[in-house]
DNA sequence: AAAGGGTTTGTACGGATGTCCAATTAGTTT
DNA sequence: AAACTAATTGGACATCCGTACAAACCCTTT
């Protein structure tokens, strides 16, 4: 794991015993308006002062908690890490189902629904959006949270789907799992549908789960279920 | 139009008759320097004097031919303003195919394939990530510039899959548009399949955009020929 | 009351940033 | 050669950045 780890100011706590409780928690105060503020805008183009201004904090605050800005970022990844064990139960979950295409339906689902979940509820809305927009930069910063906390997920996926459709097809499974991920990656941090659709999608409406999972699913199928290397001109329905 | 535009020396120099040949672009340097510095770090984590080192030319002559730092970001996409023509030229050509499934496949890979192409070209292997990667993001710089030139694609697209699919279907078909851009722009992006596949597939490998253009192709048809708003657990495949 | 540790705050430092401008050079036209 | 425009350059400006620090403030324990 990378090395920024620091003794500042527990996230629990431990120091003081029965700290008064009516007192606003100024230090998740910050972390919540950092992790709005970076999902929105990214990384470099927020400053401390803005974070410590939508937390209704002064600055010094910021840095009496967390210590450096990189250490800030890194906090928000940490508060999170349990909601990918969650994934991965119920991923596991998923392949209880019935028939082959029940099966696939719901290890779509397990890989979509929590997410759009986490997007939809007020505590992990930027969260899912700051995971969907600063991990695409090659920085080792992205690099090392990806490798130690999603590709476990990713690998899980992988080798559902690759049990599922049986044969040598994990190579394939692969491409299929990178298209689904663009696919909802895209959706969660999408404004611009409500643009295009000329107002009548509302972006990240309930609704659009459904589709997103008959997208990807049909997708998923289309690719693990055709017949060799596709040619340039192959009929994309497996009809 | 957003009001960015100015009175810098042109684009192509108009004044000079017939300037000295043998004499480097610095203007072009410029711009190819921050095309791909943007690409890779971002907009907001690039300074001018950081470009104007990459490109060998003094700090004040990016201000002389560019102006502010936005109106760089957008000249770039001012530069580039050709390749979205092609890309509209292409979709209209694909609307001439045979069957339905053919124009379905026909549309996709003019929605796919000329992207994959300035991906994997020297030239516009930069410009490719900076759309990916940079347009995600909340900021002004990034809106202004999708609504420029990416909406009017963006829309011809999306009533082509309206007029494909007859009916009243617009506001599925900009579902469907969205979820495929999300996975074109991801696999533009991504430089993770190779770890997540074992070293089996090699990230935006020339064989990727079949898988793409399948994956695309039905995932689209199962939106669009789903009976109503789809059930929960309703069955991905078109049968 | 006194002490003490965890919080909170105002403030200031060095450095980097975007932007601007006057001055100089190069190239073409008169 | 002189004049004129375009290209080029170094340097400076105000502003913002991340970081640090000493003093003040609670609140609980002596």
């Amino acid at each position: 794991m990378s090395s920024t780890q620091a003794e500042f100011p527990a996230p629990f706590k431990a120091g003081t015993p029965k700290a008064a409780a009516d007192r606003p928690d100024r230090r998740e105060a910050i972390l919540l308006a950092a992790e709005r503020l970076f999902s929105q805008q990214g990384y470099h183009a927020v400053s401390l002062r803005q974070i410590a201004l939508a937390a209704e904090v002064p600055l010094a605050l910021v840095g009496y908690y967390f210590g450096p800005k990189q250490a800030l970022f890194h906090a928000i990844f940490e508060h999170w890490q349990a909601t990918i064990a969650r994934r991965l139960q119920r991923l596991q979950a998923a392949g209880q189902a019935g028939d082959s295409d029940q099966t696939l339906t719901a290890i779509v689902e397990a890989f979509v629904e929590p997410v759009l979940e986490m997007r939809a509820s007020a505590e992990g809305e930027y969260y899912a959006l700051l995971v969907a927009r600063e991990l695409a930069f090659r920085t080792p910063e992205a690099q090392s949270v990806l490798e130690d906390y999603f590709d476990p997920l990713a690998h899980a996926f992988i080798d559902a789907l690759a049990e599922l459709f049986a044969g040598d097809c994990r190579a394939r499974a692969a491409w299929a799992y990178q298209f689904a991920l663009g696919a909802l990656i895209h959706h969660i941090s999408d404004d611009r549908v409500a643009r295009l659709s000329l107002g009548q999608n509302l972006a990240n409406a309930p609704e659009a789960a459904g589709w997103l999972v008959r997208f990807i699913s049909a997708g998923i199928a289309a690719v693990m279920l055709a017949p060799a290397a596709p040619a340039p001109n192959a009929s994309p329905l497996p009809h």
